[in-house]
DNA sequence: TTTGGCTTGTGACGGCTGTCACAGTCAATA
DNA sequence: TATTGACTGTGACAGCCGTCACAAGCCAAA
């Protein structure tokens, strides 16, 4: 069984604290695809995941997908609406086989007042999703839909950089899925690899993307793409 | 002098606890239009609003500017460098007169370790920022821009709704400051309005507008202006 | 009253990009 | 091998809306 020290939050907890919060989980398995939090209900429960991961979304009346993050093991979702009472303000759905630690409001509540740790680190958390989510904002206020494209494939990018200026990404990441994490259309996406590809910017090795040098595409972001 | 006693996220100490934490901070006053923080710097002070108000913004390169939040008497802005010592991820300007007390990051996670209430507090006011970014980020995303600015009003609307169903917005929002909370043009506000007044939607009444069925207007936000 | 600055209103234009349509590729499975 | 389904690539088109330009209104200070 999957230690619960694995969390982020709880990460600073010794055995003995770790075990107490044990007591008050439940453990829970979701297969591939389903959807652990519904938009708009109104359960309240946190999500500790164990294994898997999960992709938090929300769908405009249209239809329209749009991904608000992505989260691996050791991450935390749904705390909202366990801190406010509100609904649920996105759904969330696993991506592959996902274990979770499910947690009553009141639990977190107790846990975050007994242990000043885990405060601090939600407290971190809910930092580090805000400055995300006021960078996407400015990027798609003054960004136009290119831009954005190359802009996250420069900050995958960055994540797997060598020292040489070169980077891989493994695998290709699907067009459907990054266009929904920069708010455009799956054809853009695939315009703008197509463009960038003919310029020799990136290349499709297989099943990853190399880019020969990161400071091209960086320069990319300034003037638009043609 | 005024107490911080009025700051939310410590609204629940007793006076001995406020006196101590007073200690720690320093009072300064800033003029209207003046830059508390600017965006990308390395201070890290966190600043509790006492009176006046401030807007937070960041800029493109472009030139354009994104208004993120407006904050009034008793908010708390600039935590975010401090609770995880990153550069400030955007500017904080002063609306008319403005008085702050500053805690520097030391200061404030001490304040937040050893007062449970207050931590919870502060994870109360970083999850309205998370759902309010969220929901702006879903806005731009999947609303048109003239959308986008019908939903503003709206919302502005629902904050001074009367029983009746009618809404007197006071004073009426400036074109250019509205654009900048909804990501558009000062243009596309004006044509807006102008397309809601023919319709009779809302009223110019002097300072104000006077919205007299908010059923119209919400009946608006399905289908697309024209 | 005049001036100057800020704000509003509106027309024209053009580029970006979302949508539709369809062809092609690839991998897994029957 | 044939089939199916998911993904990719690209052309055509049209509509939204950002930008530019300019006129006009409003108010406070000179």
């Amino acid at each position: 069984m999957v230690k619960l020290g694995v969390v982020g939050i709880l990460s600073e907890l010794d055995d003995a604290a770790l075990s107490d919060v044990e007591k008050h989980v439940r453990r829970c398995v979701f297969q591939s695809g389903a959807e652990i939090i519904e938009s708009e209900g109104d359960s309240s429960d946190v999500f500790l995941i164990l294994s898997g991961g999960v992709r938090i979304v929300n769908y405009s009346v249209s239809g329209r997908e749009v991904t608000l993050e992505e989260i691996g093991v050791g991450g935390c979702v749904g705390h909202l609406a366990a801190i406010d009472g509100e609904p649920r303000s996105a759904s969330v759905l696993a991506m592959g086989v996902t274990e979770v630690a499910m947690l009553s409001p009141a639990s977190f509540e107790a846990v975050i007042k007994n242990h000043p740790t885990v405060a601090w680190r939600v407290i971190g958390e809910l930092a580090r999703i805000v400055r995300a989510s006021t960078r996407r904002i400015v990027d798609v206020s003054t960004l136009g839909a290119n831009e954005r494209v190359i802009a996250e494939i420069y900050r995958l990018a960055q994540l797997v950089a060598c020292p040489d200026g070169t980077a891989k990404i493994t695998p290709v990441p699907v067009h459907s899925d990054l266009a929904s994490k920069v708010s455009t259309s799956r054809e853009t996406v695939a315009r703008v690899f197509g463009s960038l590809a003919r310029q020799g910017v990136v290349l499709k090795q297989g099943d990853s993307l190399f880019i020969p040098d990161l400071q091209r595409l960086e320069a990319l972001l300034g003037n638009v793409i043609s």
